[in-house]
Parts: structure tokens; C-alpha cells; sequence
DNA sequence: CATACCATGTAAGCGGTTACATGATTTT
DNA sequence: AAAATCATGTAACCGCTTACATGGTATG
């Protein structure tokens, strides 16, 4: 659901044709955000499917046929309600990171700071980079400007997270290797089979 | 690339059968993430496929045939390059956010921040409310608690980028309705033939 | 006895990625 | 003449979600 939208948005601002939405998406995000060519397509089949959009007609008899395609009101509809709807509560998106520190702690708090000091390291060369990158990037388009200002926020995120996490495990009562009242809640049912 | 490792990290811990892996999976993420059961199986005969995970037997003659699954040497391998891993880069992760403001701003500079503000007010909102349930969230497993703290983590770095966006759109000199340059790029090759 | 839970799976669909095919036009 | 770009599409696969089908077991 992001694709998706994204040209749903570029459309409202006029017909386009698939591969003139393609190289605005790009331009948009800055470069940042590669788009496949073959998914605008499919993308614009279910877009017309669903009746957010409409095929306004196609221009040049000869062989680059440009088929240009229209927002509907439903697809005007659809978009408005993007603008206002806020990224996905209830179940919250699963995260990479959080599900590797979660499981590594379920393996073991010992094996869990170790994963965690890792990813912290790693996290924060990545951040440098991205920092400097930043510096260096004050020529660049705004889109692509922005789009490093919001990964710098969230690698800084990331990195106190992983802080609170270590706490966390470093205060609580030594449980060394596993969580031993969750992991009995499977196990304990075979043995009493 | 999550439910797979997230299974096989469940894995190296000893052989399990399907059933008990969600169960296992949902006990681990404190219950934020619950997991379909028949992705379970679809992820294993995937991992089987793949050689990181291979059949151990069938207990039960009966009918809850419990068919138990163990970790290979190959699985072992894939799941320590998965803890030293870090989330991707290059590209970076569409985010749906980021996608938004962004597309807002192809559209204009005034309704881009509109949709800012709007962003920013149910955003904060929503960080309240998961605040409130962090403080209530004493006596939750160790695994929940760490969930809704990197919520609440993230949640304030895009509200600090939300604010870094107003800033840049505010000190930029005006151009009104839309990117000049960038649009152009795309839009004078058609008018030029 | 009915309901909930345990345990296995299949089927259909979604959005996304990669790769390939076709042909014209423009640039080198 | 060769290569890059423009422009359309198709095919196969991935991980994931939802819903359904099939039974046995335990609990109310």
C-alpha cells in the first residue's frame, strides 16, 4: 500500500502515462526510491480494476503508444483518505530489529547483549556515514534531503532503543539463559500427554 | 524476511512442530504480533525447500500427527548472518510516511503542510496514548514492554522529522504550487516532439 | 453435548521484485 | 552502426494475509 497510493497521488495532479509515473516517482523521492517499470503496470491493471483509475486514451499510432491514464472521483475519494490516515496501529508493523532482539533474548540475555552491542556498533558507523552524507548533500533535491534527514532520525531512534534494551536486560533478576515461564507453557503440555 | 528467521531462531533452540512455533513466536513478541498458523507451515516447507530446516518425524499415530521440524547445518549458518545483520540499506525501505510527505510535496507546498500538521497532531496523539499504556504496561512480559517502547521511540522521531520538514518547506524560497525543475524534466519531452 | 483448543494443511489473492520480450526513437 | 533511452507489457516467484477444510482432544 504505497506504491500504490504513490501514483494514485502523482495522477491527481493530471494524466499521465505509465512510464512518465515512473520517472516521477523517482524524481519525487529524490532517486532514493528505484521504482520497477513492470509494477507501475500491474500496479495501474488493479488501479483500474478497483475503479481509482481509467484509461483516458492513447496517443501515437506508432509503436511508444503512451496510454494515458486518468484519477476517478473514487480514486480522488481513496486519496483524500490517505492524506489524513496515519501509518498502521493494531498490530504494529513488524520490525526487523525488534523481532532479532526479542528472539535473541528469547535464546539467552547473554546472547541477547551481545547481538545488541553488535547492532549498536553497526548502527552507529551507519549512522556517521549517513550524517556526513547529510553534510555533503545540501545541493541535493529537497525530496532526497529529507529523505536522509528521516533515516538519520530513525538510526538515533534505533540507537536509544537498543540503549533501554540493555538496560532492561541488566536489571532484571539474572534469569540466565531463557525465559523459563514462557518456554514451560509449550513444553509442559507434551510431557503430560 | 521475518517470520522466516524469527522460525528458525525458534528452531536452533531445539526442534519444534508447526502449531508450536506460533504459539512460541506470539509468547516471544509478548503477544504485539500474533502470527497466521498457515503461514507457519507455508514458511516451513519453504525452509525444508531451502535445506535450513529438514523433517525429524511424525509423533502420533493419531491424528495431531505433531510432524517435528530441527534446524540444519546450512540453517544454522543463515541464522548467524541473520544476528549480525543489520536492517537494510541501499535502498533504503519505502516508508510509508516519508512516501507521503513527499508526494504532498510534488503537490504543493501549502498542502504538504497541511498534510504535516495533520500528520503531526494525530502522530502525537497516538504517542500518548502508547505512553500511557507503557507506564500501565509494568507488570506485561519484558518482550511487550520493549515493543511499545520502540514504538514510542519511533513515533518521536517522526514527529522531530515532521517538524524538520516544516522547517526546510518554510525557509525555502517560495515556489508555490509545485517542484518547477523536477516536473519539467519529464513533461517538456512530450511537448518538444 | 457443545464449544474451545490442538494440529495439520490447502487455496486464493495482494503487493512487490526480478527478469524477459518487443519495438521505436534518440544519442553517441 | 551500435548503444542508450522511451514505452509497453508478460511471467515467475516471494513473503504474507485471510479464509477454509479436516479431524482429534479437552473443557464447560
Amino acid at each position: 500500500m504505497a506504491v500504490r497510493e504513490g501514483l494514485l497521488a502523482l495522477l491527481h495532479e493530471g494524466p499521465r502515462y505509465g512510464y512518465q509515473l515512473k520517472t516521477e516517482f523517482e524524481a519525487a523521492t529524490g532517486g532514493v526510491w528505484p521504482l520497477n517499470v513492470g509494477q507501475v503496470y500491474t500496479t495501474l491493471d488493479r488501479l483500474e480494476r478497483d475503479g481509482l483509475v481509467e484509461v483516458r486514451g492513447v496517443e501515437g499510432e506508432t509503436a511508444p503508444s503512451q496510454k494515458t491514464y486518468a484519477i476517478t472521483v473514487d480514486g480522488v475519494a481513496a486519496l483524500g483518505e490517505w492524506w489524513e490516515a496515519v501509518p498502521s496501529d493494531d498490530p504494529p508493523p513488524r520490525d526487523e530489529l525488534m523481532l532479532k532482539v526479542l528472539m535473541a533474548i528469547e535464546r539467552g540475555d547473554d546472547h541477547a547483549l551481545r547481538v545488541i552491542t553488535h547492532q549498536r556498533t553497526v548502527l552507529l558507523t551507519l549512522l556517521q556515514a549517513r550524517r556526513k552524507e547529510r553534510r555533503a548533500a545540501g545541493d541535493e533535491s529537497l525530496a532526497a534531503r529529507l529523505v536522509t534527514d528521516a533515516l538519520v532520525a530513525r538510526a538515533e531512534a534505533d540507537l536509544r532503543w537498543l540503549d533501554t534494551c540493555e538496560e532492561h536486560l541488566q536489571r532484571r533478576p539474572a534469569s540466565a539463559t531463557s525465559a523459563p515461564t514462557t518456554a514451560s507453557s509449550t513444553s509442559t503440555r507434551k510431557a503430560s500427554r
